[in-house]
DNA sequence: GCGAAAATGAACCAATCGGTACATTCCCAG
DNA sequence: CTGGGAATGTACCGATTGGTTCATTTTCGC
């Protein structure tokens, strides 16, 4: 593990970038916050800004949120050792000094692209209101929107499928990814409960081997689609492939805690 | 690209590797033959052999062999980008010279991992005999050898992973793994005919889009184990666990399938 | 204002790593 | 048995790349 930085940051470690209030400031260009909230640091636009080169500015936390958002595509892109520390601080406002500076090093870097690609995953699932909803149509509801997020975020399972390359090393040294709660779990758990109680659905299953199984499916086409479409000679991408593949999905993980009767 | 090393063998760039018969010749030591074949190259145990160093032998198989196997491992346990050539080599008998020889670059050698590792899972796609079970019986068994190959041999889904990282651009360069045939397409394609004709099956099913639920959900504990695990603490590898796994899976696949009736 | 700590910039460095040049030995066809 | 191509070993190289050194500029509490 290499030394951190003699002159690092107080709190060590980068953790999870975070999502300081504004704190507005004489900037030069205009701009409205720190970078987009809903998606995948991977997928927000580039934010491209040319502004005019007045006395330095200081701002940590875009600085740092930035570098971020442009590691978050890299490492997504090429992996852990296939990324490029100096193309990433090509692509950002800042040099690849910042880098070291705030992150102490490429693996740093990649820990805290990690922490904030699982936060945002964890903020969207948490967003899923599925109490008013009959036990069956919540579920359909629960598997398409992770098809969807996985389908609309491919940049989280190319990360993800990074990480586990490596074996988890790098998330196991985090205690922030961890320390998370899984709402996702939480909402597959309640929704299989209330049909239970419906009767609608079949008892004796594990909600955490449901969840496993939604996860496998709606990641799958993700993960494999260019090894799979290679092999099978279909394009993954037309919307009436990617329509009906949605379905079977959900249709399988629904026949799956139905009632057989 | 690379320019091919000048000295290239005939047959430029490296096809999967043959298994020529043995052409027995003296070797100092005693090999039955080229090194297992059932397994994964990367699964095959290092064939530790220490042989009384003699004048040099040549066996160009033997030599190719050794090295795929070696770099299968070292590509599926560190990435395209993270393995190391002279870490190959030196696991290898031979040299990182004849690396070079015989498959001109590291990606030369990647490609030719991958062709070995597909023409692998084919061979043993290709022993499976359902014909004599019944319909679901035999949608069971395919099923659980379908998980039972991945549990068996991790690194093919890590290599599978990988060049998906890459998005699939040297699986593109090889014409022999687009050439191969894919034997559990066809078996499943039959299983399913043969259940839909006996009626225990409903109709209307996609042979392909099942055959991507199965690998999805085959694949997904393998591939995801170390974030999986980690985030839910719980230890995939137990023997309860992997039952308990791959019985969901299969049921789910056959529920399916079957008849809502 | 002012001084210290935080934040930033530009050039630089040492080691790693894919790839080669050159020389040598093996081995089969004729 | 011999000649020439195939196969192999040794030592080396140049560029890439993660990381650093040194110096400068902001910023903010007091």
């Amino acid at each position: 593990m290499p030394t951190l930085s003699p002159n690092a940051p107080s709190g060590d470690q980068a953790a999870v970038v975070k999502r300081r209030p504004g704190r507005p400031r004489k900037l030069t260009g205009a701009h409205a916050g720190v970078a987009g909230e809903g998606d995948t640091a991977a997928d927000r636009p580039a934010a491209a800004d040319s502004e005019a080169p007045g006395p330095r500015i200081n701002d940590p936390a875009r600085t740092m949120a930035d570098i971020v958002e442009v590691a978050s595509r890299e490492f997504a892109d090429k992996g852990l050792a296939g990324a490029r520390i100096d193309e990433i601080a090509a692509a950002t406002r800042t040099s690849k000094r910042m880098i070291y500076y705030y992150f102490g090093s490429k693996e740093g870097l990649y820990i805290a692209v990690l922490e904030d690609a699982y936060q945002r995953i964890r903020d969207t699932e948490s967003s899923l209101h599925l109490d008013d909803l009959a036990p069956e149509q919540a579920l359909r509801e629960l598997v398409g929107a992770t098809v969807d997020y996985q389908l609309a975020h491919p940049d989280f399972t190319r990360l993800v499928m990074t990480e586990n390359i490596h074996r988890g090393e790098f998330m196991a040294r985090s205690k922030a990814i961890q320390g998370l709660n899984v709402p996702a779990i939480d909402a597959i758990a309640k929704v299989y409960q209330r049909g239970c109680e419906a009767g609608v659905f079949r008892s004796g299953l594990d909600a955490l081997d449901l969840h496993m199984s939604i996860s496998a499916l709606a990641v799958f086409n993700v993960a494999n689609k260019h090894t799979f479409s290679l092999i099978f000679k279909r394009d993954p991408d037309l919307p009436e492939a990617i329509q009906a593949r949605r379905a079977s999905i959900v249709e399988m993980v629904v026949r799956f805690v139905l009632h057989a009767s």
